[in-house]
DNA sequence: GTGTGTGAAGTGTTTCACAGCT
DNA sequence: AGCTGTGAAACACTTCACACAC
């Protein structure tokens, strides 16, 4: 902090694990730093320069550098910063120490699809449960986890302490499922559902939308199409 | 347009399919509005204010109609929009007039998960084949097409006049995958491998990531927790 | 009267560029 | 000398609020 206004007065930090409010933008940039860094730590560098973190994580510098100096000064000028430190930093930030229990409802090919993903048992993730109404589903054997009965989902959620939930399921019955797990508690939902779904206060939502996705890449190769009208 | 500045120039649109250079953000809620359209037609109603709409779409009234405004004006003052019209306008602008053929790569849980999705084959997206490297899936059937040997990635690109990839296939062969596909002139990628990925100009990479998602999920969480800890 | 379309203001995010620490 | 951390400028996006068309 090399300026002080007026008075010498420190930026009053609750301590290192301080850092409220981190822009959305930011964060899902800090996700891909730690993944960067997880992989220069493999490689077994211990340290790296901004310029070098930005290329491993895709992004530019500058908003790197900005993006960290948000969690604080954990880098050294002149040498760049400390690939353990900072990973262990961010890994805090994000609430990674924290452990998650994740249930997926929804045992349909794309719930399958999640409970299998390693991608969820690192980092503190582990799947707790996984629910479906199919009576064909119920009670068969999913890596590793025994398909739960959605009836009884409040039951399982409470008695798993789950407290992060993933939606597999057709839109229609989306809404009434979010309503269902809020209701025991749950606070942290995504969902792949393609529908406009409504949460209380206090609740955090996120959505993932295939369609949209495609919809997107439509709308830009069909921009390109028209500057250079060649390959459809 | 109510309002020129100097002399009478009419904004030079060159026809009601234009509309260039959509914000980024526009185009996500476009996808929405496209849904939320649909729906209201299905429930009978030929005509929607902004208000009827935001709230089908879950955004605000404000951003919806300065959206729609930049596609032109196809509202009706003291009225509301057409839903059929609006629908149809959209649309055109997102580029699903054309057809769109998919190649999924990959047909791991993930990847048969997406071929068979609903939400592709409505709206102009068709999957067109679906790849891999597995001795074990390859010939097999998933969801009515017969999984084909990747190492024929090529020719049954140029066979199927795929123009656009979807990568469900673990992070260290994406790279290579994505150069073998845009190599035959395919223009959008969506990823699902979690590592990021160069693709020359010209070409739309789109990525999800569902360990980025969870990440977040768990930053916000674990805000709440700090301002009001209770339930873990 | 009603509800769109849109300037203007407000807010958020990225880039620039460089002072200052090592 | 080199690289971080960060004000300031530029850019992008959202919200406000109201003139105007119907």
């Amino acid at each position: 902090m090399p300026r002080s206004k007026g008075p010498a007065q420190p930026p009053a930090e609750t301590g290192p694990a301080a850092a409220r409010h981190l822009p959305e933008a930011t964060l899902v940039r800090l996700t891909q730093y730690l993944r960067a860094l997880t992989e220069l730590r493999e490689a077994g560098r211990a340290r790296a320069s901004s310029e070098v973190l930005a290329e491993a994580a895709g992004v530019n510098s500058a908003i790197l550098r900005k993006d960290l100096s948000l969690l604080g000064s954990y880098g050294t000028r002149g040498v760049g910063y400390e690939t353990e430190v900072l990973a262990q930093r961010i890994t805090e930030c994000l609430g990674l120490t924290h452990e998650w229990r994740v249930s997926i409802i929804g045992a349909g090919n794309l719930g399958r699809a999640l409970s299998g993903y390693g991608g969820f048992r690192n980092r503190g993730f582990s799947v707790v449960a996984l629910f479906d109404a199919s009576p064909d589903l119920i009670g068969r054997d999913v890596n590793g986890l025994r398909v739960a009965n959605v009836a009884f989902l409040e039951d399982v959620l409470t008695f798993t302490r789950t407290n992060m939930a993933v939606l597999a399921v057709p839109g229609p019955v989306a809404q009434g499922l979010v309503d269902r797990v809020v209701r025991v508690g749950v606070r942290s939902i995504l969902s792949f559902a393609p529908v406009v779904l409504q949460v209380p206060e206090g609740v955090t939502l996120r959505k993932v939308d295939l369609a949209t996705e495609l919809q997107i890449l439509a709308y830009h190769a069909q921009q390109a199409a028209h500057a250079d009208p060649e390959r459809s």
